[in-house]
DNA sequence: AAACATACATAAAACTCTTAGGTATTGAAA
DNA sequence: TTTCAATACCTAAGAGTTTTATGTATGTTT
């Protein structure tokens, strides 16, 4: 799967988080304006403190399925002679991040009732 | 995938909740002691709302992975001519469960700082 | 009698991610 | 100065999980 997800330790089993990388992108996109590919890796990396890390094989050809079907609009930039391929959400790209976000903040509501969690306990350092 | 949810209206993109199937039996089986495979489903159903159905072609090829790795045992019972195969967990299952339960509260605590979800303002009816 | 609910099961296809490569530039350490 | 690590892009085969589509059969409701 698209993650390797660590707690101090441990490796989790990574089936439990399939299916929230679109909405991983989407959301830091929208408070970044834009980000490069590498970019999104290290501060997914920072903002978990390792917990995830996202694989370029997942990222890269969902960024790119995201930009066909419109989410996405792209810019190069050139650093030197390197190139740096820039990510912004559109429109439609906004619209799909709030029903994503919401989506999976109903969705951990629901798991939380179905597994009894109590999220109160739960202090992650 | 395993599972179709739904809000009031609407059916969630379903990727979002890729490999929580083994989490959800376990905890289920850890709190009933024993249950068959459609009592699980209605279970599901029941808990949530209707908003996560298991599917069966998901969930009985999992039940039976399970108990060929050793982690649920079962039983056969006839309910007249009908037949009942009831589940529950073994030693090895609830050493499972609540490892799988754990990464899963960690991994939503994850999400919840990456996302920068409010968990108190979301109700759930 | 038909339709629906209960209850098990399997298999092809679809989808997502992992693993394992590949190319190339830049900076730091040895 | 060469080697290693980090930066930065990319693809493709395979693995794993779930969907969708079946199949069988009994029991209950209309």
């Amino acid at each position: 799967m698209f993650v390797a997800v660590k707690t101090k330790t441990m490796l989790y089993s990574s089936e439990l988080i399939k299916g929230t990388l679109r909405t991983i992108i989407l959301k830091l996109l929208c408070d970044q304006q834009k980000m490069y590919g590498y970019e999104i890796t290290q501060k997914v990396k920072d903002l978990t403190k390792n917990r995830i890390q996202l694989t370029e094989g997942a990222l890269y050809p969902t960024l790119h399925a995201m930009e066909n079907e419109g989410l996405l609009t792209t810019e190069v930039e050139y650093i030197g002679k390197r190139v740096r391929k820039y990510y912004s959400v559109s429109k439609n790209g906004k619209e799909k991040a709030s029903e994503k976000i919401n989506e999976f903040a109903q969705f951990m509501e629901t798991m939380r009732v179905l597994l009894n969690l109590d999220l109160n306990t739960l202090k992650v350092q």
